[in-house]
DNA sequence: TCGGTCTGTTAAAGTTTGTTAAATTGTGTT
DNA sequence: AACACAATTTAACAAACTTTAACAGACCGA
């Protein structure tokens, strides 16, 4: 499990995206203030590391340059509110690998940060093993694109992969329309909605041999698929 | 010195950004659309790629895709014009280490550059080609054009053993149709796509000697040689 | 409750791929 | 040049996959 520092003094904010990062299969520690995020930093050890840049105690620049002390690898990304450019400089200067200015969307933060564990478990780690998911009674392997139950395996096409992919993704969490529209077929036309609406039939039916699996949809967002 | 490629339309900013890059001591190269970006990428080596999403003859993600299948480590930059940053699924899924919107500070583009070779400055040394695969059971020789397992050697085709080596270098790892295309039969014409899945069949025959070893068709996109 | 929009489902249409075989091109030999 | 033979491309049809169409039902705001 990757392990997320996350230094941010708005209650509201950290806490919001803290949900969010564990609900996308991070392992995430909230800290509020510089003082106590460089407590967890010495204590624990991080793959990434979110910081605020204002914070009072210790702002994120600060506490920064601290952890570098430490660790001149570990991934470091800073959230501003304001794109001031002396910050910008400032923060690539404390070893920023990404500067995100609020407001920003929590799925573009997703995407940095996945973007930047990417490239970083690439050159540190082995090749990630095989992309199997178990799912209610099933097991669904998706780089043989094979769905298996009670011992028989079935064969499943591409499409039909990449959305049962992401629906294992986000177990029991609701996945908006557009953003699964853009991911898998490019762009969030009415004419790729329906089509996605027919894979969403078949998954149905893929799905149906365990009735404690369910893909409910949210009306007028999108779906998700609930496990018992 | 390390070697940029920069590709965007417009002229304006490419000879800005090409001239501000160079006097910050890289060597900036400058494409002006998506086709002459790939011929540039193909003829040279570079540390790092930059390019325009919205570009004629070839965008941005497209060029990515492509850029990606022959590095799979090469950072990639991309700047768009697009305010809203809805595109940013696309960009990341194509591989992108940083998403610029202009407008931006060069100097803030010279700072994510930084930080993303400071990290990833990658050994330049290439691994010589290898002429030898050991693919599941099998042993292929590019040079020799042979195949061989449990001990007899078979005589391939020179079309049959550049696909197989696409595979071989990709194990395990998509191959868009049109890149295999336009490498083994210099371009994606509709019969030049139809001669591949003939060779298609003729490597499934050549390979079923060991069952752990399936090329996988991923419909509308490629090819996999998956191996287990 | 009405009317518009969104969703569920099935089937038809359209596109891509798998495979075999015939036609064409290429290569080396006499 | 004419031949045999190998390699590759083109053609043809079947199968698999995806999109579009059509209609019915669900949801929601006015």
């Amino acid at each position: 499990m990757t392990k997320i520092l996350l230094v941010e003094d708005d209650p509201n904010l950290g806490q919001l995206l803290q949900e969010y990062l564990n609900s996308k299969n991070y392992d995430t520690h909230l800290a509020v203030n510089g003082e106590l995020g460089l407590q967890c930093f010495l204590n624990d050890t991080y793959q990434l590391c979110i910081f605020d840049v204002m914070m009072p105690k210790k702002d994120g620049f600060a506490l920064a340059k601290e952890v570098r002390m430490k660790d001149k690898e570990i991934p470091i990304v800073f959230l501003t509110a304001k794109s001031m450019k002396e910050d910008t400089v400032q923060g690539f200067k404390a070893g920023a690998d990404d500067y995100i200015t609020k407001p920003f969307s929590m799925e573009e933060l997703l995407l940095r940060i996945q973007a930047i564990l990417r490239r970083y478990q690439r050159l540190t780690t082995v090749p990630p093993a095989a992309s199997v998911f178990e799912v209610g009674k099933y097991t669904f392997n998706f780089d043989h694109q094979t769905l298996q139950i009670n011992g028989n395996v079935q064969k499943i096409t591409s499409k039909e992969a990449a959305l049962l992919k992401l629906f294992c993704e986000n177990l029991n969490q609701p996945i908006s329309r557009s953003f699964a529209l853009k991911l898998i077929w490019g762009n969030d036309s009415y004419f790729n909605a329906r089509s996605m609406d027919v894979y969403i039939t078949k998954l149905r039916k893929l799905l149906k041999e365990d009735e404690s699996l369910q893909i409910m949809n949210l009306h007028g967002e999108g779906f998700k698929l609930m496990s018992a």
